[in-house]
DNA sequence: TACTATACGGAACTATGGTTCCGTTTGTCA
DNA sequence: TGACAAACGGAACCATAGTTCCGTATAGTA
């Protein structure tokens, strides 16, 4: 059975994994510009993502994995409502960083909704924790649901990303995060 | 000279022209599809729009004359800041019901920001008089400016748009207008 | 060093979709 | 009701960008 051998990759292809993700992280789309970034082949780039979809979604999974992985982080912290907030903020000043991949998933075509489901269902649950810590402590509004907040934070980080105002930055997550805070009105 | 012509279109152009306007609406991209919808030849769309850019910059200007409109039409409102918060629960909730062409906006790559500008700095202008009145009346924080707030309505527009969740909109609408409400927190 | 599985490079192919062109049709007007 | 400018239809064309294929190069190993 030779479906078990852990397939141990010759250490140029594991280098040029490396490169190709990296080109694609800084490069808009078009396959052969990777290719030529990354310093390989148009060949060698289909070799490690079968599709130019499947190499987008590695970056992206990787970034949510980065995402996930603070949000466990903030689970703990002393603060809950400090916790989502600093989340919050986090999550939009990197967007805001990295504007250059945002909208290129966005332009790419809300893959956002095709992606890789369980990933993000991992990110939504660790952000959901986040957000129930926050409104059992009374720092967030209880009528917002995890629906929402994920909503809210995708549109800010798309539309933070795109129009290049990164001095926005700051006040956007302070009205977001006051948003949140607030009672919920009756209008 | 010539030029002065009114050149009045013949009775057939015209009516091909609004069909065209609105399968172009209803549809997502490709233009041989629109004509289809439009029960017209592709000539005839080209002959209308010299380019696909143009047929959607049509679309998009007539859609953000009828926001100046209203927008226009709230600077008058007695409560300047329920009349910001009118507009922002407009555009949202429109947002939501035309989705399609919300995100094929965005998917059809930034033209936000390539876009016909006299249009767009009009809406600007005119929204800035519905901040600018509510910030007066105290009915909005003092630290957010223009671009601040489109940003966060482009965004939520987007993400409203795209992950099809209605139901979420009075909700979205709910927070960002209680943090344009509330008082800027020192953090 | 020789051998081979693994990986590489990039020309060629394909699919998609915008745009052009021109022969045909039709509205308008005298 | 001609006559003709205006408008139409859609096949053909072109450009872009994704994908395949296969001959060549090389890391790893005996």
């Amino acid at each position: 059975m030779p479906g078990l051998r852990p397939r141990v990759p010759r250490a140029d292809a594991a280098r040029n994994q490396v490169k190709i993700l990296q080109a694609a992280e800084e490069v808009a789309v078009p396959i052969d510009e990777v290719a030529r970034r990354a310093g390989v082949g148009i060949g060698t780039v289909y070799r490690h993502f079968p599709t130019k979809e499947a190499l987008f979604e590695a970056i992206v999974v990787a970034r949510l994995e980065g995402l996930i992985e603070r949000a466990r982080g903030l689970c703990t912290a002393a603060d809950p409502g400090e916790a989502l907030f600093a989340f919050v903020s986090d999550l939009i000043t990197l967007a805001v960083e990295k504007r250059d991949i945002i909208d290129e998933l966005v332009r790419a075509g809300v893959h956002t909704a095709e992606l890789d489901a369980p990933i993000k269902e991992k990110l939504n649950a660790q952000v959901e924790v986040l957000l129930h810590r926050a409104q059992a402590a009374g720092a967030v509004r209880q009528d917002v649901n995890i629906v929402d907040l994920t909503t809210l934070l995708m549109g800010t980080c798309m539309a933070a990303g795109q129009q290049g105002h990164p001095e926005c930055t700051g006040r956007l997550v302070g009205v977001i995060c006051d948003g949140l805070r607030a009672v919920p009105r009756s209008n």
